[in-house]
DNA sequence: AACCCGTGGTA
DNA sequence: TTACCAAGGGT
């Protein structure tokens, strides 16, 4: 038996029974590919269920606000994959008839769909033969193979995608790329391999020459910014406050407090003299008063974020239009929603 | 090519 | 605790 059909053979013995393996509908499968970008299995699960469950046509997922898409996708990360995931779904609606495009070429057109998801689409959906090339894909094939190309270069990427594309059964390409991916997820793990009752360890370079841990190779080191973010938490006497959708960068279109960033973290002082703070509040009387001493960084892949919330407490209400109810209804960043927790759980649970 | 974009699990 | 990184894609 060649190395794809291995696959395949341990595949259909091991499987997990996934919700999207039970379907070839390709919105179903688009879903399922969107979510589990960069995304474990498990945290993605149930953000599937509620995808289907709220949306169960493109034309549902197509019809909502994107607001309501993102409140759905909160806590999943990677908001953009949810901005995309709704621009493509009124494209394919109202461009294509609501019909789910067929083939690779055409599927990759969709925005948020790579390389990767559109072999995933039109090999699981329409049995076309197209290699996958994940995470998965370049840990075994790195290691099985012997290959030390780093997988972060287009040499990389062109060689490993050339090489799955070699390996690949033509006759299922929809079972051997679901094979190769979950023989990488769960036997040829990043850490820890279950080499011992691997069916390809007789053959595997990377075993034979006790180099798993080196490979795949993965070039450069990502720097971490750090940022510092003053969120303005704003009490009026009419128990209102303030939220604002973010524009830029991180968390696009997301909601959050008035915010001053600044380059190093700042006293209760420096934010009062703060151009922005006095073109809020002007000559208003307010208070201020930081609501977490302890500053514990929200790490993101490469940010980490200082966020000091201050709490204002202002008697004009004019500009502070949001109730303390209606905030739970915008989609906000783990780092809001986390506050909001500590802070008004009583509206909250 | 280099950088940006989240959150949470694991060792 | 830090470091890695997960069914990647856009610019």
């Amino acid at each position: 038996m060649n190395f794809s059909n291995q696959l395949i053979y341990w595949y259909l013995n091991n499987r997990r029974d996934l919700p999207w393996r039970n379907t070839t509908n390709p919105y179903y499968i688009w879903l399922s590919e969107i979510i589990l970008q960069q995304t474990r299995v498990d945290q993605g699960m149930n953000y599937y269920f509620k995808f289907v469950e709220n949306f169960p046509t493109v034309n549902d997922l197509a019809a909502a606000p994107e607001e309501e898409v993102l409140k759905l996708w909160q806590g999943l990360g990677y908001y953009s994959r949810a901005r995309n995931l709704h621009f493509s779904a009124k494209y394919i609606v109202n461009q294509l008839n609501g019909v789910f495009p067929s083939n690779y070429s055409e599927i990759i057109k969709l925005k948020g769909v790579g390389d990767y998801t559109a072999s995933a689409i039109s090999s699981i959906c329409f049995n076309e033969p197209m290699a996958v090339v994940d995470g998965n894909v370049y840990r075994v094939l790195a290691r099985y193979f012997g290959i030390n190309t780093p997988i972060n270069t287009s040499k990389g990427i062109k060689e490993f995608k050339k090489l799955a594309q070699q390996l690949l059964n033509k006759e299922d390409p929809a079972t051997n790329n679901q094979a190769i991916m979950e023989f990488g997820a769960r036997m040829c793990k990043p850490q820890n391999p279950d080499c011992n009752s691997c069916p390809l360890n007789s053959s595997c370079s990377a075993l034979a020459k006790n180099n798993i841990k080196d490979l795949p190779v993965k070039e450069g080191k990502l720097k971490v910014r750090n940022r510092y973010f003053n969120y303005l938490v704003i009490e009026t006497d009419e128990n209102t406050t303030k939220i604002v959708k973010r524009k830029k960068g991180i968390w696009l279109n997301l909601y959050e407090f008035p915010l001053i960033e600044t380059l190093k973290p700042i006293n209760e002082n420096e934010l009062i003299e703060h151009e922005t703070f006095s073109n809020l509040f002007g000559l208003n009387n307010v208070s201020v008063k930081l609501f977490n001493n302890k500053i514990k960084p929200h790490k993101l892949s490469h940010q980490h974020i200082y966020a000091k919330f201050w709490i204002i407490k202002i008697a004009n209400s004019l500009n502070y239009k949001h109730s303390w109810e209606d905030i739970s209804k915008y989609p906000v960043p783990i780092l809001i929603n986390n506050f909001l927790n500590e802070y008004k759980s009583d509206y909250f649970f």
